[in-house]
DNA sequence: CATGAATGAGAATTCATTCAT
DNA sequence: TATGAATGAATTCTCATTCAT
């Protein structure tokens, strides 16, 4: 009840941010999408910094709490991985505001502030090795450095909802199932 | 010699947009970073937007005429896939600006822009498109979709330069390598 | 209480433009002579051009209403006429800036704007139509094409304060008179 | 001959301030209606306000002209006042431009400007007011004060192309008539 | 908690003017 | 004579931020 502002105030935020990028997004624009005035977004935000760091610290959040429960699942790697890409995927679509911010707006601000997106990546990045090195311990996947192909994984996901993509591939189950093929088994004939 | 001071300015203009996007980078900014002043900008250039669509345009029509040259070649798919990443990845890292710039400011600008640069972007899907169906053709490739096997060799080009893999991997013939395996095979254990 | 800052700063812009002309008039120097800072003239004029707008409009509206009580009052024509004069030559006198602003100015700006400027005067020359087709009924003015006749009262009435007629008459009753009577007799030699 | 990049300078500016008044007017306007660049802009003249100045010191001397030789001719005073405002009129309606200078510019450039067009203004003045005494003395004009009534046919003559009169006028000969009818008359009906 | 008026630093852009060639 | 590249001060306007009410 008593957020009730402050949640308000966080989507516009979340809309205006998503249309326009860190710079362009006006804090006039967040106050009117949301209904009050100026003032109160400096009542509940100490800044445009601070609102935007809000949002984006709460939605890397939401995707590492995510991943930390499927890592931690009694189940294989590869069951691991379709998983992870399958949450990621319908996220990343149905929140795509969320994943343009992302994708467009990290490098902007303040070097502190870089360095706590990338204290989040790097979280994320650890929870994919993890689930990597399962992988290639149940002959999944070739045994080769697994923080990198951590990485390689968190690229594809974090792309894949590329404007590119979307236009190719209207039905979402459908995407996952193509990201998580192309993840596994690149673009090669497959011989069997 | 006559183009010295554009030229001074395209650079300065390359720097100070790949360090701050572009409603971050000011024409002040950029001409303190060339070393004339600001009327001087405007001499050489109409607007600010003016000046960053001839960075940007410049920028991927280098990409195409490369990638129309290695399209045409009398060669395998595969030496085609290969060249492509060749190029695209030395490209991109050595030209980290461009990089972040193309990633990172295309859809900030006024929606004709947006236009030109998807027209570009299109014409590059078809080049790959193009070499994707020749990869069919002579068994290398899975046939499935050409088109969205395209898009997604340029989404994996375009992001093999982004901050997490560029800490993983430092040499870059030894990135493209790994681009190139990753593009063909995917992550999984090959069985041979 | 309210619109305090808004009448200041209205103000000061009739000082300023009438000293200086549209272009030559600047948003700090209005500032400045409001005491006020720059970004409080954008709070409440969207616009250098609106804040104009707003000047001009407003006093031409000033005219217009009296001149229309002054039309339909129960009077003869001549008292009328004479009503006319006296209240514009006053005014104009007394507020000379506001004169200077709607001698010189009025075609600077927007296509738009000298569209709704032109409404105005329009609405005046017919007010006065109105009154010269009295004077004819009533056997004071020559029957001639009323229309012309009004806006040569206009035109004599709007340029009545001129610098050079100003140097001439100090008192302004005696301009008045003397303005009236031109315009009823012209020059001539009056034979009685 | 030596004068022709001059003149074609002097044209242009002609054009471009008629159509701009003096501060929306610039010299990258005049200098590309001219087919020259602004360098040779400078090198006829020495700034801005001198080509201004050019222009309507050589606009009212050709008024000032005329009058004299009006004035100097051995006819009657009403003769002189019907010559005076054939010319002033068909001049101002055929040089339209110079007129709309004239009458939105003048006040608008340096205090030392303004002196030099007053003291044309004055010369002008005088002239009307000698015509003005020789009509009292022949009895053709009321007994008042001269110079008064020589400031009044300025006024008349040079508001005479405003756009609302164009408006209603269209025959230049009709206007003429028109004009000299009301300064001698007024709006009165006349009986006889 | 909430408002809206006010601020001032900084943004893009224009333009009269200069000057080497 | 003529050019065009360069300058820098001034201009309009934006926007994050503050604060009295």
């Amino acid at each position: 009840m008593k957020e009730d502002t402050r949640d308000k105030i966080l989507i516009s935020a979340l809309n205006v941010f998503s249309r326009n990028n860190y710079h362009a997004a006006s804090m006039t624009m967040i106050a009117e999408e949301a209904g009050v005035s100026k003032g109160t977004l400096y009542w509940h935000f100490e800044s445009k910094e601070e609102l935007f760091r809000e949002l984006v610290i709460n939605g890397l959040d939401y995707f590492s709490q995510r991943f930390k429960e499927i890592a931690s699942e009694d189940i294989s790697a590869q069951e691991k991985i379709y998983e992870v890409i399958s949450f990621g995927v319908k996220i990343l679509v149905e929140n795509s505001r969320m994943a343009n911010i992302l994708r467009n707006n990290v490098q902007l601000i303040s070097e502190d502030f870089k360095k706590r997106v990338e204290a989040k990546h790097e979280e994320n990045v650890e929870i994919f090795t993890e689930i990597v090195e399962q992988g290639m311990n149940e002959e999944l996947i070739e045994k080769n450095n697994a923080r990198r192909t951590a990485v390689m994984m968190m690229v594809v996901l974090f792309t894949s909802n590329a404007n590119w993509l979307l236009d190719e591939i209207s039905d979402t189950e459908e995407q996952v199932e193509y990201i998580y093929n192309f993840l596994m088994n690149g673009i090669c004939r497959k011989e069997n």
